[in-house]
DNA sequence: TCTATATACTACATTGTGTAGTAGTAAAAA
DNA sequence: TTTTTACTACTACACAATGTAGTATATAGA
């Protein structure tokens, strides 16, 4: 089928994550002066964002003393990230089989020697 | 970042492009008459999505004695995911390295697990 | 009680995709 | 040659996801 489906984050959506799980637990505040050391963004824009990665349930929140809400990540960034990678390459074997197992292996291969990482040892380590 | 930017293909514009990977070169009404034994669809909405993969490059077409176009891929099916997978791969690898590789492998025994395949062990010959 | 601030609600823009109508044009048929 | 048919270009609308932000209301603390 070769059609998208995986959802990772938009971009906004993406660098809010990464501050959230930077600092644990945060209010809508904390995230607006954090962003705003790199551009203008208004208040409410970043509140909406968090209202919807809530009801996406990627955050978690409650009442904090004073009525405002302070936010949580209902996965820490490793365990998010390991189970959206699951997804896609779930799909991803599925729909490619063999493709997909040759194309990743190039890729690695061509990584470490853009890079002179060494990926490959790594992948035939936990292959054991 | 976590955030996407590969781009697949949608639901349709997939359907058609494995009717046109499969015939080769076809006309807007080989794909429609083709589609048409699964649902209904207008002509229209066939031709748009066809030019729309024409305009992203993924299809090329030609003047057809008659006036009509016959289209063609830009890439076979199998060069097309190579490179819309290396991508993926590229990019995953570089945001999360290690764990892409680890998850890589984790997704393969499970689905080895679950189908009683063997992509394993395909996976350890392409490391020879 | 008043004021500052946070929240909820609403709204608009943009992009990608699916969907399709209409008008014009060109070729084929009568 | 005129009529019919078929194809293309253009336009448009819907819907979802996302980025962006204003407004109105609620509430806590002064």
């Amino acid at each position: 089928m070769i059609n998208k489906k995986v959802n990772f984050l938009g971009k906004l959506e993406a660098e809010i994550m990464e501050i959230v799980w930077t600092n644990g637990t945060v209010s809508v505040r904390d995230v607006v002066s954090e962003l705003e050391k790199r551009k203008k963004i208004a208040y409410t824009t970043v509140m909406t964002v968090m209202t919807r990665l809530f009801k996406k349930n990627i955050l978690k929140r409650k009442q904090d003393k004073g009525g405002a809400f302070v936010y949580l990540p209902t996965k820490e960034k490793k365990e998010f990230v390991a189970q959206a990678s699951e997804k896609m390459i779930r799909n991803f074997l599925q729909e490619f089989g063999d493709v997909a197992v040759a194309q990743f292996v190039d890729v690695i291969e061509m990584a470490d020697a853009e890079h002179s990482a060494s990926w490959k040892k790594k992948l035939k380590d936990l292959l054991e």
